[in-house]
DNA sequence: AATAAGTTTAGAATAGTTCTAAATCTTACT
DNA sequence: AGTAAGATTTAGAACTATTCTAAACTTATT
C-alpha cells in the first residue's frame, strides 16, 4: 500500500493529532484527491464529491480543503491568478504548468535540491516552504 | 544609471517594440513601479500614481501593469491567494513572503542555480519561466 | 480635416472565496 | 437515556480582485 492511500484510520489520527474529527464530508474530499491526482480546484472537486454525497455545499468543500491542508495532508497549489488547485503528493516536489492545456504536473526533486536552494537565503531569513512552479509547454515526447 | 532607472526612452523603445505607444498613463505605473520597489499590489499602484496623475483609473492602472509585464518590463507574482504584486527587479531572483508582515523580498539566484533547477525537469517539459517562492519569517538579524 | 487605430475611462459584471448565522451532529457528563 | 457544550455543516449573502464593455478621447495617417 503506498503510503498516502486513503485510510480512514490514518486520516482520523492526523485530524485529531490537530484536535479535528474525522466527518464523512472530509473523507470523501480527501479520497477525491487521492484517486484522481490531477490537482482540481475546489469547484472539481465539488462536482467530484457531490456523487459520493449529495447533499454536501461548496462550502464545506473549502472548509475541508483547508482542514486538510492545515493538517499536512494536502498541499495548495496557485498558478497566476487562476482558482487553487490541491494536491495530495507530500513528496517534496515542484509544479509544471502546461500554459497552453492548463494541466499540471507534479516534478519530482532530488533530496539534495530543496537545501541548495534554501542555501540561497541570506542569515535572517528562515523559510518553511518553498514553492517551486515552472510554467511552460510540455511537447509530445513526454 | 542603474539598467532599469525611468528612462522615457527606453520605456517607449520597449513598448514600440511590441507596437504599442509611449503615455503618461504607462509612464506614471511604470515609475511607481521602480520608485519604491516594495511589490506593491494594483491598488497600491493606483494610490500612488493618482498623486501624479489624478484622473488616472483603476482600470488603467491594471491595463499598464498588465501591458508591461507582456513587455517584459515587470514581473507579476502571486502569494498564496493574495493579490498580485508587481516587481520591476528583471535580475533572475526569488521571492521571500514574510506570512508575518506580509512583506515581501527579492532573493537574488546566483547564476548557475537556476540552471539546476530547470535540470530536474523530463523531457518534453519546456518551461519558459520559474517561479521561486519562499514563506516564512524573517528575524531581527537580518 | 477625416479616418483609423490605439488608449483610457467609469461602471457593470464576473470568479473565486470567505463570512454569517442557523441547523445538525457528536461527545461528554449527569 | 437526557442534556449541555462544542464541533461541523449548510445555504446564501457578502466580499475582493480582476476583467469586461462600450463610450470618449488621443494620436497617427491619408
Amino acid at each position: 500500500m503506498s503510503s498516502d492511500t486513503l485510510n480512514s484510520e490514518a486520516l482520523s489520527q492526523k485530524l485529531a493529532h490537530s484536535g479535528l474529527r474525522n466527518t464523512p464530508q472530509r473523507e470523501v474530499v480527501y479520497k477525491a484527491l487521492l484517486t484522481r491526482r490531477d490537482h482540481p480546484t475546489a469547484d472539481e472537486v465539488y462536482a467530484r464529491v457531490r456523487t459520493d454525497l449529495s447533499t454536501i455545499s461548496l462550502a464545506t468543500v473549502y472548509n475541508c480543503l483547508e482542514t486538510l491542508v492545515q493538517c499536512d495532508l494536502v498541499r495548495a497549489v496557485n498558478f497566476e491568478r487562476g482558482p487553487t488547485r490541491y494536491c495530495p503528493n507530500l513528496a517534496p516536489h515542484a509544479h509544471f504548468h502546461d500554459e497552453e492545456t492548463g494541466s499540471t504536473f507534479d516534478i519530482d526533486l532530488p533530496p539534495d535540491l530543496l537545501g541548495k536552494i534554501k542555501d540561497v537565503l541570506p542569515p535572517g531569513y528562515d523559510a518553511d516552504a518553498v514553492d517551486i512552479i515552472f510554467r511552460g509547454k510540455t511537447t509530445a515526447t513526454r
